[in-house]
RNA sequence: GGGUGGUUGGCGCAGCGGUAGCGCAGCAGUCUUACACACUGUUGGUCGGGGGUUCGAAUCCCUCACCACCCACCA
């Protein structure tokens, strides 16, 4: 015999029934299962960085994941879970070279160099990378572990290169230079969704500056605006033209506004507003530049000129044009043909052309530094403090600087397609929203053009939400759904006014643009010939290979440029990849290579100086720019479609049926894999996205580690369980809000899991030992019972004490010999009772799920399970237990375990561990086949509610139900009168009642056992109880609590009347609406007669009270 | 500046047109033979302010206030 303990201990059974599930495959999905009777679900996880440890945020999505993709199990779909991890370029980057650094092997990534730090971080991803992989694993993820990609396998690093190449021949990947955000402290550009504003306390800072004529010099006419002397480019020095022009003072001063006076030695002009009164005749006239104070005033003589951007109300209405290092200023100087003077160097300090003054400076300090300066020179007028918006590189968390560069961009493909693709998911009337797919579209099988997205748009717009938009559509072209709805209007606007994506880092880790450059002396065309001749002869199909010829300096030759999407298993492209590395082309000249062919290339190309060898692009890819194509890249995606249409998992799994995200990520993430999707797949990546809330504690704060309030969940699961932890989040987390995190909410989990895991302590303990010893019995196979589905699904676990007086074996009415059969003849009200709010559990479960109400689910789970279950009807039960009857006893314990049986699977989804413990030490695994509950409760099904043939079977009426909660409601009326008469609530009493109809001697039992009740004598209605007697009555019938010379008439008569006091009110309240003639008339019929019983009711207790009160003694 | 979400008892939330509910916490009892990680009972709210629609509003409309987040090149 097996003792269960006393307390529930998770640490034990979390680990050996994750390795049972692990071991037993019962996480991997088989595409071959699919079909339309096991249609596919998958999720792909939002993949973690590779360096990143489990955190809350983690625990919350993921979570909900597995939440799905259990509950999508026992709905007997083929489920994948796919799993894995993100490069995550610079966050990665960034925690290895610290780390070198901390260990003092480096002191700067160029000790190392490229190919040395990036295998060192190869070495610390395989060592250390994924931690939070097997963390997950302790929180019971059912991941499909052996599907777990990383974003630059070499088969993922493919379908980068590929999709690359493909945007590149579709002309949307340019590369060009333009304003991008550059990170002082990672060194890199970055996208514009890096970028977080936040506000900065600072100063705005009130210059003069002289407004000057220039009066030309008959030798040298130049427009000194656009003078060599303020040259773009260094090298060609100052322009000694200026020097020969003449400045005449007028005596006018304008002054500026700006917050930063460190940028003053990179102005080229100073703009007005064309309408600003103010101005205006200043405009074509000049000033001299405050800074640098060491360069002579001749050479820092700047244009006003006019520009509709000014904003005359801000500052002065007198703007400071820095093309170099202001986005707007840069739009303004193309416009105005302005020079560009760059004043900072990448890692944000001053460079020499910002005078001797700031030179070396760090940008900050120089801000500082300048407007001392200007306050020195008399300039500075004042400085106010000042409250700006400052873009913060994201991960870096230092202010980026607008930088001039030449980075690759990309148009955003498949945008029209992308815009507008989502519906309204708020109604739970709708489709429902975990699709159910047969086998899957697979690429080129759907359609989805834009117009008929739009067009499901329209239709929901124009009046029929929840409709099935698609219907009629391609199958899987149909839109898709955001939960909550409201993010579809943050990704339509975003999507509304998208700009062209900065996609090249200037980082070693990551994927390395597949770009060659090979700059050439000779024409470019007729080498570029040669090799596509020379590829054709390799077996190298053009579509690996793109070679263009671009625009080079007119003093140069051509160059050649090479995009391929190498592959390295492929012996052609292990030819091209060392042709590429130009460096090792002497050590190609091997066999095969064709010599001649060789010969002819390499005296066209090197006959030259050595630089003019082919390098490959030094810039990687924005880490963004793989995991877009997560979704399908990570089940072998390849790009040609005729292998694709034959990949099993791309055909089954792909569209995903959902995605669990935070709502940060929707741009960066989100928003791109569906124009990915569409892209290269034809189709949208996922169906529905479930966007989480932000995890903070609780009072509000984000969690972070500076605050030293994000807890460790590996902590908070083995001090209270992965369940207890799990289902404590679940709870704590509504649809689309933040989660207010307090330990408290994982400690309720753990009493949670210790009140089911006492629970069934208390079955097997009726049924008496040894139940999980028990061999299976052959004749308990599901499919023998009465009538339907629900009621064969439920388990009977096998009797531990076949025979015996407590056993469930007893043979019931209905003549099967089936154990633990529930005769529905010999249900008392309370069992008929428990099974309708199983009944409303299940139903209101299984509807939480398909609106994606976790937090509703669990609310479900928790009433139904504590408040009804243990509350009411177990202690009910135990008037069974405690008889004599063994009948009674019997179908007791097969109602029981009709319950948990239910009770479990529904709890599954969110407390793995602790169900399938119960599961099979209760014995129920045992009861069900192999593959559906037999072997793990993983699979049984998901419990359906009762059709109404079962209900009638069970003769779950509304009379059964009224009669136990009318028990129930008496219970707690009497309780409060003992509490009320001051009566100990130990001391068991003698209660008397007068039932308003027909009671059987079992109910009569049941509610003495609620009661706790001495004794509980039943009368008629010649009974009369002593004068005064406290009495609490309901529909029930009239409760006595006879306390003979004990009673205290003054206190009972203030009780009653208080009572009679509430009621008064309440009756008050109803008649007062009643007597309203528009009441009366305007109401639905229905609300009408609802009032009207209301009254009664209030009406016939305040007859009770005031015969009671009538009856006390004077 | 634009947008979104929120404002209901001490805390966290539900209710979204017809008697203001739940869970924690609090308070008072109880080691009642599943569970003190429990049981029983119980105190707290004119639903952010104002206006409107309605027989009736926490619930619909308008407006204001505050909080949070997102977007936006105001130097």
């Amino acid at each position: 015999m097996i003792e269960i303990p006393k307390a529930y201990e998770p640490q034990s059974v979390e680990s050996k029934w994750y390795e049972f599930w692990d071991q037993n495959g019962c996480f991997t999905a088989d595409p071959a299962r699919v079909s339309d009777a096991r249609p596919a679900y998958s999720i792909v996880i939002p993949p973690p960085n590779v360096t990143g440890v489990l955190t809350l945020g983690h625990v919350l999505n993921n979570t909900i994941q597995d939440i799905l993709a259990r509950k999508a199990r026992m709905d007997g779909k083929e489920v994948l879970w796919l799993p894995g991890t993100d490069h995550a370029g610079i966050a990665t980057q960034n925690v290895v070279e610290k780390t070198l650094k901390k260990a003092g092997e480096i002191k700067h990534r160029d000790d190392l160099g490229r190919e040395a730090l990036v295998a060192r971080i190869w070495e610390w991803k395989e060592k250390y990378g994924g931690i939070i992989l097997k963390q997950l694993r302790a929180l019971g993820a059912s991941c499909d572990w052996t599907r777990t990609r990383f974003t630059m396998d070499p088969e993922y690093s493919r379908c980068v290169q590929k999709v690359f190449v493909d945007l590149y021949k579709k002309g949307l990947i340019y590369r060009g230079k333009r304003m991008v955000n550059w990170c002082p402290g990672s060194l890199t550009a970055l996208s514009d969704e890096e970028v977080t504003m936040k506000e900065q306390k600072g100063f705005m800072y009130y210059f003069r500056v002289e407004v000057v004529e220039l009066v030309a010099q008959p030798a040298s006419a130049v427009d000194p605006a656009g003078g060599g002397g303020l040259s773009t480019d260094p090298g060609e020095g100052a322009c000694a033209t200026s020097q020969t022009l003449a400045i005449k003072p007028t005596g006018i001063f304008l002054t500026i506004a700006t917050t930063r006076p460190e940028t003053i030695p990179a102005d080229t002009a100073v703009a007005v507003n064309p309408k600003d009164p103010r101005y205006q005749h200043l405009i074509g006239k000049h000033v001299i530049k405050a800074l640098p104070l060491d360069v002579p005033k001749e050479l820092r003589v700047i244009p006003i000129i006019a520009d509709e951007h000014v904003d005359f109300e801000f500052g002065t209405g007198v703007l400071k044009v820095t093309p170099a290092h202001d986005k707007a200023d840069y739009e303004i100087g193309l416009r105005h043909k302005l020079p560009v003077i760059d004043v900072l160097t990448p890692d944000g300090k001053m460079t020499a052309e910002a005078g001797a003054d700031l030179a070396g400076l760090d940008r900050f300090v120089a801000r500082k530094k300048s407007a001392e300066l200007l306050e020195a020179a008399g300039a500075l007028e004042k400085a106010e403090p000042y409250t700006n918006n400052v873009g913060f590189s994201e991960r870096a968390d230092v202010p980026i600087e607008p930088r001039l560069s030449e980075q690759w961009f990309l148009k955003y493909p498949s945008v029209e397609a992308s815009k507008a693709c989502v519906v309204s998911g708020t109604g739970s009337t709708g489709a429902p929203p975990v699709a159910d797919r047969a086998l899957a579209v697979g690429a080129g099988a759907a359609q989805a053009d834009g117009a008929s997205v739009v067009g499901a748009r329209a239709g929901v717009e124009g009046g029929a939400p929840g409709t099935a938009p698609g219907a009629g559509a391609v199958p899987g072209a149909d839109a898709m759904r955001f939960y909550p709805d409201r993010w579809a209007k943050v990704y339509d606007h975003w999507m509304g006014g998208i700009q062209d994506w900065c996609i090249s880092r200037q980082l070693w880790w990551g994927h390395r643009i597949p770009v060659w450059t090979l700059p050439l002396h000779v024409s470019g065309n007729e080498v570029a010939q040669q090799l596509r001749d020379y590829f054709k002869e390799w077996g190298i199909p053009s579509e690996y290979v793109f070679i263009e010829v671009i625009q080079s300096k007119p003093d140069c030759g051509d160059t050649i440029r090479f995009l391929t999407s190498s592959d390295e298993a492929d012996a052609a492209s292990a030819k091209l990849n060392s042709f590429f590395q130009f460096g090792k082309f002497d050590a190609s000249l091997h066999e095969g290579f064709p010599t001649a062919h060789a010969k002819d290339l390499a005296r066209a190309i090197m006959d030259g100086p050595a630089a003019h060898q082919a390098t490959q692009d030094p810039d990687v890819l924005d880490t963004w720019f793989s995991s877009w194509l997560w979704p399908f890249a990570t089940m072998g995606w390849t790009g040609d479609k005729s292998q694709d249409s034959k990949n099993p998992t791309l055909q089954a799994f792909y569209p995903t049926t959902d995605l669990v995200t935070g709502p940060d990520i929707i741009f960066f993430w989100v928003a791109r894999m569906i124009m990915a999707g569409y892209e290269w797949m034809g189709d949208l990546p996922f169906r529905n996205v479930y966007f989480t809330g932000i995890i903070r504690d609780k009072q509000g704060r984000k969690m972070s580690k500076s605050l030293g309030n994000s807890p460790d969940p590996l902590d908070l699961i083995s001090q209270y369980g992965a369940d207890a932890l799990r289902f404590g989040v679940m709870r704590a987390a509504p649809l689309g809000q933040d989660v207010l995190f307090d330990e408290q909410t994982v400690e309720l989990g753990r009493n949670f899991c210790n009140k089911l895991w006492n629970a069934c302590r208390f079955r097997q303990m009726q049924g008496g030992a040894g139940l999980v010893a028990q061999p299976p019995s052959a004749e308990l196979v599901v499919g023998q019972t009465p009538s339907s589905a629900s009621v064969q699904q439920a388990p009977r676990p096998v009797d531990p004490e076949n025979g015996t007086a407590g056993g469930a074996c007893a043979t019931t009415s209905t003549g099967d010999d089936v154990c633990g059969e529930i005769d529905p003849t010999l249900l008392t009200s309370d069992d008929k009772w428990i099974l309708l709010r199983l009944d409303q559990a299940i139903r209101e479960v299984t509807q939480a799920f398909a609106d994606y109400k976790f937090s509703d689910a669990t609310a479900t789970l928790y009433r139904f399970f504590w408040s009804e279950y243990c509350d009411w009807y177990v202690e009910a039960s135990k008037a069974a237990f405690y008889g004599t009857d063994d009948t009674l006893k019997a179908n007791k314990l097969a109602v029981i375990d009709f319950v948990l049986g239910h009770l479990l699977r529904v709890f599954h989804p969110f407390l793995p561990f602790i169900t399938e413990e119960l599961w099979h030490s209760m014995g129920f695994s045992k009861e069900m086949p192999e593959s559906q509950g037999g072997k793990t409760i993983m699979f049984a099904a998901w419990p359906k509610p009762f059709t109404d043939e079962e209900k009638s079977y069970f003769q779950l009426d509304d009379a059964a139900d009224t009669i136990a909660q009318a028990k129930y409601d008496l219970v707690v009326l009497a309780r409060a009168l003992k509490r009320d008469c001051n009566i100990d609530p130990a001391k068991r009493v003698k209660f008397v009642v007068r039932p308003a109809g027909p009671m059987p001697a079992a109910e009569v039992e049941v509610l003495r056992i609620l009661l706790s009740a001495e004794s509980l004598d039943v009368v008629g209605s010649d009974w009369q109880p002593e004068k005064g007697t406290p009495m609490k009555a309901n529909a029930l019938g009239e409760l006595y609590l006879p306390l003979t010379g004990l009673i205290d008439f003054a206190a009972e008569r203030v009780r009653l009347t208080k009572e009679l006091e509430k009621i008064a009110s309440e009756i008050e309240k109803v008649q007062s609406k009643l007597a309203n003639p528009n009441f009366a008339q305007k109401v639905p019929a229905k609300v009408l007669e609802e009032h009207q019983l209301r009254l009664a009711d209030w009406q016939a207790k305040e007859g009770q009270i005031q015969a009671a009160l009538a009856s006390l003694p004077e």
